[in-house]
DNA sequence: TGTACATCAGTGAACGCGCGTTCACTGATGTAC
DNA sequence: TGTACATCAGTGAACGCGCGTTCACTGATGTAC
């Protein structure tokens, strides 16, 4: 009875075929792919063992030795990846608006909705503490830093065409960064509170920034 | 060789002496002020081990079971604590001032300053999802909930007293949160970005929102 | 066209470790008579 | 005041598990002659 179960366990994913000559490089991404989706799947990261990712491609775990150093090293990989994606998204929420405060106000929307949309891949970026390792970068590599920038941009935008006070943009960016990942954040972590319209307050948030920042009449 | 440095192993913390009979309780108090410590010592949930926790303690693994059924319920035991310390705080800072304005904006203050102050425990209350189960519980035990509700009361006072606009108060307050939440949040995160002068800062923040707030001349 | 050989992309088994938890026990402390 | 006994607050050893990583190997794929 209890040999049969063994016998019969052909619920692990089929095993992968090896790959060609001078294709085994397919076989780094495959990793990548599924150690997103197994921390996406189970949402923690602690779940996301060399042993289960190995399962999930249908390889041994040492065949990950021979793409990543070590754990840290595909860890690493999975959690640079989110940044590019949401750099693209941010910037595809803003083409084609002239309007500068609406610019930036569709890509604070972008951006709590980019959150939203992968919370997991939002965790990875911005709530843990294992990002990156940091320290060993200059700003200007620091991943999400040319997101930022942008929108250091947009709020010169904004104070240059005098719809803002003439404020220091760069203070501006960093409190319209806050507010929306405040939002983001809290909307991922707490799901039990009793949280209003998300659209209606997604609305509120960035009309109180807005308002906030704007020249008095 | 290898024998004497067993021998010599007095390094790990002395034993405790066993508590007199009628007096196991204070083993309990121990062990939460022990993972707490041992939680923000090295800011790593995985580190809080319940063979660490002995150690600190000064005694052996299966004591801890004497108190808590299991490791969940000793996680759980160090994660109400920081709540009612936070709701102290907050009501020390607001104490005596009249304008509701003002101490909305105390409120904030010492919202930020806390997190700042104790960067573990606001990451447990706030940045965690293995909180508290709160499915289980009903809205108003939600941890932290009797605090949140101290912020829609003073959202309210502002607002009566016009010097809010007429908005739901309970958004108002889930905006102010979002916005020191987003800030607390991040200032723990992100130790390597350029963050300009906290005070200037969270000034900043604040002063932005009240403006957004604020009735219109 | 055939064959020996190097290489590449992995496999299979094992290592030592720390973990949560269980279980049988011990020995000091207080209590009953 | 003395002693047998129950109880309390733990101990010590062990369990099975999954983990990251290493190491010797294998067998299909392509290449040189």
């Amino acid at each position: 009875m209890k040999g049969e179960g063994t016998i019969t366990d052909t619920d692990s994913t089929a095993r992968r075929t090896r790959a060609r000559r001078g294709e085994g490089e397919k076989l780094r991404d495959d990793i990548v792919d599924a150690a997103e989706e197994l921390l996406l799947e189970t949402g923690d990261e602690s779940q996301v063992s060399m042993r289960a990712v190995a399962k999930a491609v249908g390889v041994t775990p040492p065949a990950i030795y021979m793409h990543f150093e070590d754990k840290d090293e595909l860890i690493r990989a999975v959690c640079e990846r989110p940044f590019g994606e949401f750099r693209a998204w941010v910037e595809r929420a803003m083409a084609g608006i002239d309007d500068p405060v609406e610019a930036l106000g569709a890509m604070g929307r972008a951006y709590v909705h980019f959150g939203l949309e992968h919370p997991e891949q939002y965790r990875l970026m911005m709530m843990t503490k294992t990002e990156i390792d940091h320290a060993t970068l200059e700003l200007d590599d620091m991943p999400g830093m040319q997101t930022f920038f942008r929108l250091v941009d947009a709020a010169k935008a904004c104070i240059d065409s005098e719809a803002f006070r003439d404020l220091d943009p760069f203070i501006v960016a960093v409190g319209l960064w806050v507010d929306v990942h405040g939002l983001t954040s809290l909307l991922i972590s707490s799901k039990t509170f009793p949280w209003p319209d998300i659209e209606q307050l997604i609305d509120h948030v960035l009309d109180v920034q807005m308002h906030g920042l704007r020249v008095r009449d």
